[in-house]
RNA sequence: GCCGUCUUAGCUCAGUGGUAGAGCACUCGCUUCACACGCGAUAGGUCACAAGUUCAAAUCUUGUAGACGGCACCA
């Protein structure tokens, strides 16, 4: 068979996804072992408002490989994905377009219909990233597919917030809380982020003290808050202001008068010592104004301006243009002391940078202290989940819980989950799960349901069961994906129903291992394993793999605003999707790594040595196919052989052990190394007379070889091993793993290659490594000796006995390689002065008689290297043997091994030297 | 302020208590009938610096310098 020269992915990734969705391979169903264990996944589900990054193509790959991997062993595998509905990012694209087509605000049109043009948004736009994972290969199961606002899993939010409230976990009540004035909602801490502002002022601003012809000088960064002053605190052993305690300041700009208070809380040391108090709008100030029982005066409304309360003066006006403001104004009276230049560092709105304000508010929160000791005990007692690295995430994350605040989870915004909080005229609350049960609960009176809602991770929290059916109060409907969808069913071809074993809640909870990035463990992670212990008294998850960061060119993080992102579907495009994959999953796991086109090259590259080595079996395969009966019985069979299915096993074993251990990047390499180098310089090599000759023996195990090959590397490049194993000739789905048996024929459903240990040959590699030697070493003296490749040498040995066999055995093939045309092999040289000569390991030494060719200055020199470089090695062994302490103290192997390495080291340099020495 | 990570060949990165590895780039040679996205052969590193533990340290400990991350605070 004849195929083309060079590998197009594009043909490959053409047709091969559309088949394998619609055979339903993606889905559990597909095994039909009863016995088979299971193997889950759930997807970190991407905002709908998203498309794909090269964060999510590398976690991809790694789901991908894993449940690949896990699916050709035998489990049933189910990866389960998903979407988020991305709150305030879902609610912003909506606003934008409302303003751009209509000119409307959200009020103009209603919550009503705002929410169903956030649902038609969602319709429209929010299927780029599921088509995008069509193109990565993705092998989940499309008919589990859930998204965070379907009718189920909004049933789990309402059914755990409503217990939540009963065993009163989540509370409402008035804090200080971080406010966006862009989005006007309240944000968690997590999603406040930090921005260093270099230029920033610190005003000192002087209040007069009534009675007296003092001035008391407080120091803020926010001057316009001083309007809601309720106090200025001092630290009572501070003895520049013990007499003012209890005295009254007549702030200015205002007409009120406000206490001079004492409070451990303020350091005599930091500033002027006196401190403003803002019980209003700032987390400590509050504190304080508790303690003190001072009023909580609201100066700001939701969109950052001043409110009635700032005064008529101030009212109407911007935060910033207040602050400029009431500088002037303090100035103008002589209050203002000065204004240092100050670093400082503002909260900002994670999404919208926006400067966010601390501001007091009614708001629902949950509890935390429970769920908190909840999973600090899975972890001290289980370890669980089992962070991959381990170093430092398992620390961060349980340093993280201990000092767990509450969790705040009520936004101000349309598009969400509706808080199932309905309220009477008179303010009582009633939480339930509808609102004819509210009703029912408030004895038939009118309600109005709460305005705000949940926060988008506390529908994510639940994301681990709420995705298998799990609602609450009735047990899941039914298994196997029949649930409730978002997405079209693609499956075309109708599979046998789940099996027994119950649920898929039941089957598939708790999933193995989840796949994520740093920046989500305490968001959705941590939550995750709370929520999932409390309503379904399970782990979430056992293991968790944490994503290193893909970094721009410039070494910073990809972002719009630096440019320099490195689109995934560019890279898929221009090297392919498979070269994309391998590549991402040769990342260490949890390392950050600098995006470089060339290092995807070598993969592309890659996949070309392997379309173009599959090219060169099928060239040759006249009569030949694809027999896993030719690699037993072993041992009659010729060292090449041996040798190869020796390493082919050893690398499966190693493969399989790396990925246990989710170490993707040592697999990769195994099979780059085993494919590239032992099979294709290697083996093939070796093979190829035999090939081109037509010897159907040699082509059977060649085939059966490359077979097995690609059966490895399919978890990381799907497309390309699938569209080579079907042209191998004697693939069918006779040869799909046992729990696949009715299945057409894919490489997805072979079994991945176990290894097997006894098929481990030393003694094969021991002489293979010997021909190997032999042949480099030659090849090295053609190339310093400038021999060109057309003329052969004639190579002398001289060796023990066993080793003349095992070049006897090889002739043919030693010829090949090193370009000889005799090998004269005894048990000592017998060649003329215009040799080139060298030493193998075992004792052995070789010489290539080159009269007329060789450059005696040059071969010197290249004898000379070889001493030095054997030397070099020589004289630390020397060092390391004559220390007692060393003879004495390392294990007796240890020394004994650096021993036979000195004797074999000095018997090869006195050997070169003599031949030094004989060229005068 | 607290916690933590990183520093290895020109570049991008693996690795590890017992002779330093890969890919790319570089040098030399190959239109060898699978592949120039290729083949063959070289060259290239006091594993940031210092001290300690050890028979043995690039690897473990401590400190220093530089880069970075998380958390807290920020009147």
């Amino acid at each position: 068979m004849e195929i083309a020269k060079a590998y197009d992915p594009k043909e490959a990734e053409h047709s091969h996804y559309e088949r394998w969705e619609s055979s339903g391979f993606f889905r559990p169903e597909i095994n039909q072992d009863p016995d088979a264990p299971k193997y889950s996944i759930v997807i970190p589900p991407p905002n709908v408002t998203g498309s794909l990054h090269m964060g999510h193509a590398l976690q991809h790959t790694i789901m991908d490989v894993l449940t690949r991997w896990k699916r050709m062993q035998g489990y049933r595998t189910l990866w389960l994905p998903g979407t988020d509905h991305a709150g305030i990012s879902v609610q912003r694209k909506v606003v934008e377009q409302l303003k751009k087509d209509e000119h409307k605000k959200p009020t103009d049109i209603g919550r009503e219909e705002f929410v169903r043009r956030a649902w038609a948004w969602k319709e429209q736009y929010g299927n780029t990233i599921t088509e995008q994972m069509r193109r990565e290969g993705a092998s989940v199961d499309w008919s589990r597919h859930r998204f965070t606002m379907d009718e189920d899993l909004s049933k789990a939010v309402r059914s755990v917030f409503v217990t939540l409230y009963n065993e009163g976990w989540i509370y409402k009540g008035l804090r200080i809380v971080n406010w966006c004035p862009k989005d006007k909602t309240v944000l968690s801490d997590l999603e406040v982020k930090e921005e260093t502002k270099k230029d920033g002022k610190l005003f000192y601003l002087k209040y007069p003290v009534i009675g007296t012809d003092r001035t008391i000088t407080v120091a803020t960064t926010r001057p316009e808050t001083m309007l809601g002053d309720t106090a200025v605190a001092v630290n009572p052993k501070d003895e520049r202001y013990s007499d003012l305690i209890g005295k009254t300041i007549a702030l200015p700009l205002t007409d009120r008068e406000i206490p001079i208070i004492a409070d451990e809380y303020v350091d005599a040391e930091f500033g002027t010592g006196a401190v403003k108090i803002t019980p209003a709008h700032d987390p400590n100030d509050y504190q304080v104004g508790l303690r003190h029982d001072l009023p909580q005066l609201l100066v700001m409304n939701d969109d950052g301006t001043m409110n009635a309360a700032a005064g008529a003066e101030f009212e109407g006006i911007d935060r910033f243009k207040a602050r400029e403001k009431v500088v002037e104004r303090f100035e103008e009276l002589g209050l203002l002391e000065k204004v240092d230049d100050y670093e400082i560092t503002l909260p900002v709105c994670e999404r919208c940078k926006t400067i966010v304000e601390p501001i007091l508010s009614d708001q629902w929160f949950v509890k935390m202290d429970e769920m908190r000791d909840m999973a600090l005990d899975l972890m001290r007692t289980q370890g669980a989940p089992h962070f991959s690295p381990q170093v430092p995430h398992e620390k961060v994350y349980t340093a993280w819980l201990e000092n767990l605040k509450d969790w705040t989870i009520s936004r101000q915004l349309w598009w969400g989950h509706q808080i199932p909080a309905w309220y009477d005229a008179d303010g009582n609350v009633f939480v339930a799960m509808t609102d004819d049960e509210a009703r029912e609960k408030a004895g038939g009176k009118e309600l109005m349901q709460d305005q705000d809602v949940l926060d988008t991770w506390f529908s994510s929290g639940l994301w681990a069961f709420s995705t298998f059916g799990w609602t609450g109060s009735e047990p899941p409907a039914s298994a196997g994906g029949q649930v409730s969808r978002t997405d079209k069913d693609s499956t075309a071809v109708a599979l046998p129903p789940p099996h027994a074993g119950g649920s898929d809640l039941d089957i598939f909870l708790p999933t193995d291992v989840l796949v994520t990035g740093r920046d989500i463990i305490f968001l959705w992670v941590s939550r995750m394993m709370m929520l999932t212990k409390k309503f379904v008294d399970k782990k979430a998850f056992e293991d968790v793999i944490v994503t290193g960061t893909v970094l721009g060119k410039d070494g910073k993080p990809m972002s719009k605003s630096r440019n320099n992102g490195v689109d995934p579907i560019e890279m898929f495009d221009k090297f392919g999707v498979d070269a994309t994959r391998i590549y991402l999953a040769s990342i260490a796991t949890g390392a950050d790594i600098k995006w470089n086109d060339l290092l995807i090259e070598t993969s592309r590259n890659f996949a070309n040595k392997i379309w173009n080595a599959t090219r060169f079996c099928l060239l040759n395969s006249e009569g030949a196919k694809v027999d896993h009966e030719c690699l037993i019985g072993r041992s009659g069979l010729p060292l090449s052989d041996r040798w190869i299915i020796s390493r082919l096993n050893q690398t499966a074993i190693d493969v399989n052990k790396s990925l246990a251990k989710y170490e993707f990047h040592t697999a990769v390499s195994l099979l780059y190394h085993f494919f590239w180098d032992d099979f294709c310089d290697w083996y093939i090599e070796l093979k190829k007379d035999e090939i081109n000759i037509g010897d159907v023996e040699a082509t059977t195990r060649i085939l059966t070889i490359m077979e097995i090959a690609l059966r490895m590397l399919h978890p990381f490049m799907p497309y390309l091993t699938e569209e080579l194993w079907l042209k191998l000739p004697g693939t069918s789905a006779e040869m799909l793993a046992s729990a696949y048996k009715s299945a057409d024929a894919t490489i997805m459903l072979t079994a991945f290659p176990p290894g097997d240990a006894s098929a481990i040959d030393a003694a094969a590699e021991g002489e293979m490594q010997s021909v190997i030697d032999l042949i480099k070493k030659v090849r090295n003296i053609r190339a310093e000796m400038n021999i060109k490749s057309s003329d052969k040498v004639s190579v002398h040995v001289a060796a023990s006995a066993e080793m003349r066999a095992n070049f006897m055995a090889n002739e043919a093939q030693i010829k090949k390689l090193a370009r000889a045309d005799s090998i004269v092999l005894g048990d000592s040289l017998d060649v003329p002065k215009a040799s080139a000569k060298a030493v193998l390991s075992g004792g052995a030494e070789i010489a290539v008689p080159l009269e007329g060719l060789i450059d005696f200055d040059k071969e010197r020199e290249r004898l000379q290297t070889q001493i030095t470089k054997l030397d070099t090695e020589l004289q630390r062994l020397n060092g390391q043997l004559s220390n007692a302490n060393f003879v004495e103290r390392a294990p007796a192997e240890k020394v004994e091994e650096l021993r036979e390495r000195k004797g074999e080291l000095e018997q090869q340099i006195a050997t070169l030297k003599l031949n030094l020495e004989a060229l005068g």
